[in-house]
This record gives C-alpha cells, sequence and structure tokens, in this order.
DNA sequence: TAGTGGTCTAGACCACCTG
DNA sequence: AGGTGGTCTAGACCACTAC
C-alpha cells in the first residue's frame, strides 16, 4: 500500500456508512464527536463534518447540538422522483414525441380550482387540454389551468406547437410545486382520449404550482394504462 | 441597519437564487466565477462554493469546471417522497394503527420473483400477506416475500404482532431499494381484504430492497381506494 | 496550458442544547 | 456552564476540461 495521499470526506463518510451497516455502531447508539473522528482519521474536523452532514441529509445519522450524533432509529427514507418535461420522458425512452392541443379558453376560475389554486374570485384563466403521444400512442392527457394574472404574457401562446409545460418552464423556472399520486377510474372522456375503457385504472398526477407566492398554474395528469413510475432510495 | 456580523452561505445561497428568479441571470447563462462573488459578497470562497452546491445538488444550477456555473435550462426536478413504515404514516394522521398477519409460509421462490429480485433457483423465501388498518379501516394490503438466506434470524420471527418492514428495518437498516409506483384494478382477494369492489383503481406500491448487494426483500403494497400520495419540491 | 470548481487544513467563534 | 455541532476564514493544492 502506497502512503496515502489525504482522507478525503468520501473517505470518512463511506466509512462510517460501513461501519452503520456493519452493526459497529448499532442504531440509536451514539457516534465519536467530529473532533475524536477528524484524530482517529487524521484529517481536519471540517472533513468530518462534510461527510456527516451528507449522511445527515441521507437520514442515516441524527445531529444535535451538545447531544451528539446518534444512528436514527426509524429512519424516514427519501425516494427522489424525476420529474421531467413530458416531451423529454419520452425521448429518453427513445419513442417519438407527439403533442397536440386540443382546447385552449380563457374562463372564469370554477370554484374548486380558485380553491385549490389560492385564487381570487372570478380570476380568469386558461384551461388547456392537451394530448402527448409516445410513437403514436397516447401517453398522457394534460389538462391545465394557468392563472392568467400571473403570466400575462400566455395571451400570446396558442400552444399549437408546444406544450404549456415547457412554455411556463420557459418562463416561470424554479417554481415551488406540490404534488399529488394517486390512482383513479377513467373517466369516459379521458379513456377514449388514451385509448382505454372507461373506468380502465389510471396514474394520475396532480400539481399545483407557484412562483414567488402567487399561484401559477395547476394541470391533472393522465397517464396511459399501465404506466409505473420509478424511482430508488 | 446594523453593520452586518458575517455573509452565510444562506445569503450567498438565498441571493443568488433571488437573482435567477428575477431573471437578472437568466436561463443558460453564466454566472460569475466563484472568486467574484466572494469578493461581491465579502465572504470566503468557501462560503459561496457551499452555497453554489446547494443550489447545484437541488438542480437550479450546473457547474463544471473550468467552463464555469450556469443557470439551468430544462431543469429535471426532483421531488422528495418520504417513505415511513406503515404504522407511522398511520399515526401521523392521528389514527389508530392496527396490524394483522394474514398468512405465513416458507416456500421455494416462484421463477417470476427469483427473476425480480435476482435470485437463485431454488432459493427459498418467506411468503407473508398482512393487513394493515387504520382506525379498523383497511388501510394496505402488503404483499411479502423475504429472501431466508439475507435475513436467517427470519425463521424464529412469527409476525403475529409487528409486521414485517418494522422488523426488517431494525435488522436491516439503510438498504437500497427501487420502487415502482402504479394504478392497478384490484384483483377480488386484494380488493375483499380492502373493502372494495374487485377492478377498483388501487394505487400500488412496489418495492425491491438489497443489502450489500444481496437481494433481501419484495413486496406490493396496495393502498385502500382514493389514497392519496403527496410531496413537495 | 490556463482557468474554474472541488476539496482539505487549521484555527476560530458562535448557537444551541443538555445537565 | 460547558460540550457539541454549525459555520466562516484564508490559504493551499488538486482535478477536470475548454481552449
Amino acid at each position: 500500500m502506497q502512503p496515502d495521499k489525504k482522507t478525503t470526506y468520501q473517505d470518512v463518510r463511506d466509512e462510517v456508512l460501513r461501519r452503520i451497516q456493519g452493526r459497529i455502531w448499532d442504531q440509536g447508539s451514539l457516534l465519536p464527536t467530529e473532533q475524536d473522528l477528524s484524530e482517529e482519521f487524521g484529517c481536519a474536523r471540517a472533513t468530518v463534518n462534510r461527510a456527516l452532514r451528507e449522511l445527515a441529509e441521507r437520514g442515516i445519522i441524527d445531529r444535535k447540538r451538545k447531544s451528539g450524533t446518534r444512528v436514527a432509529i426509524a429512519p424516514v427514507k427519501q425516494a427522489r422522483l424525476e420529474i421531467s418535461v413530458t416531451r423529454q420522458q419520452i425521448e429518453e425512452m427513445n419513442a417519438s414525441y407527439r403533442y397536440r392541443l386540443v382546447s385552449r379558453e380563457i374562463v372564469p376560475a370554477p370554484g374548486w380550482l380558485a380553491a385549490q389554486m389560492g385564487l381570487p374570485a372570478q380570476a380568469q384563466v386558461l384551461h388547456l387540454i392537451c394530448m402527448h403521444y409516445a410513437d403514436n400512442r397516447p401517453f398522457q392527457h394534460e389538462n391545465r389551468w394557468i392563472n392568467i394574472d400571473a403570466v400575462p404574457d400566455i395571451a400570446e401562446a396558442d400552444f399549437s406547437d408546444t406544450g404549456p409545460n415547457e412554455w411556463l418552464l420557459a418562463r416561470v423556472p424554479f417554481s415551488d410545486a406540490e404534488i399529488t399520486l394517486s390512482s383513479v377510474a377513467a373517466e369516459a372522456e379521458i379513456a377514449s382520449f388514451l385509448g382505454a375503457k372507461e373506468g380502465t385504472p389510471l396514474f394520475l398526477m396532480e400539481r399545483s404550482t407557484w412562483f414567488q407566492e402567487q399561484p401559477v398554474t395547476f394541470v391533472r395528469l393522465h397517464f396511459h394504462q399501465g404506466y409505473r413510475m420509478r424511482t430508488r432510495y
């Protein structure tokens, strides 16, 4: 073995993880202090801190000032769902993407939508219905409402070529969103768009989006029958 | 305004985010170097680095050595799903939790399972079916297979009182998992357990788990009708 | 080859929390 | 009151990569 260069935070992080997985440090038990670990590993305390901070972000350990660092007991695991634009999602499957605008109208926000988005009464919204196809098979039915006050430019966009999701992302990036996933029976109209029978179980994603506290859009995405969403942690 | 103490990495992070959201730095544009920013903010480069690193982890900016830091263009947003033990999930709803073991048997792994988990042919697995109730209403149907070779102690556990998820978490913590979410029609048996009609759309979570490259368990969780999974980003 | 981000160090001070 | 993690600093060297 050659004389090691330096101890990296990855080294520390991986070794600590190894000891936790190997039950050298059991669940709930107290780890040595950063000071002690930095001496053991022959590195600066900042390096240990960086390593332990990453493990804490992953939920592997719990840290508290004064009381120290403990191995987490009933970890709430975090799975990361990657949410990308539908076109990109389809192209990553090596399928050809096709988009179609079904309808476009400006209406006063219905009551349930105003409540859902936190809109003032009588706010005007743009209501869009679109379809996304992968290799010419129905992939996703998009039912979207956009708060016109939040996106004035919206009147100029006709969405005949580009979906509203891509359009919005280019203009209102990095917003906050709340997502709900569920399983629903296909209504007759949506079923026909997706080439499924009425009542077929469909995967539904609903998303509300805000930009700087202002409600921007609410969208209901019905995926084709048999769609599966995957992730790791 | 008082003489500010020090610039924190949060200050830098929030100000950079503000400039991105305010289109001062537009999508795809190049940010100043860490050196420049540290001078502007009057702090150390390490502080700027920490701030930009967090934004990069969130997908807000892209960083490359030599070429610099750019505002991300079509960000793949990451939503974090919190996955906790069913009991905990129910108790957080302020509902009473009840668990019931439906069946328990040791069998050779069926072909589809061996393929799914990457098990050797003829591996022995423990097959469990359990129910979880919230306020005595069916909440989740659990159909689980456990690789006996990976968890030898399993023979001693009868799971009449505690669900296998909690039992496993206490013994095989911090494993890797792959999750699939989908929408399925309730089969007759599962429907009856969940108090729903056959064919009802149900939210299904399937999860494969490994510990140090070794397959541990595969579980199929059917949630009650109308279940919704929520997250933010 | 030179510029940029990635990381480590050694020391310091602070904030929070438990005893 | 004191111990522990949280953070900042100033400087240094390294790794990657566009030029």
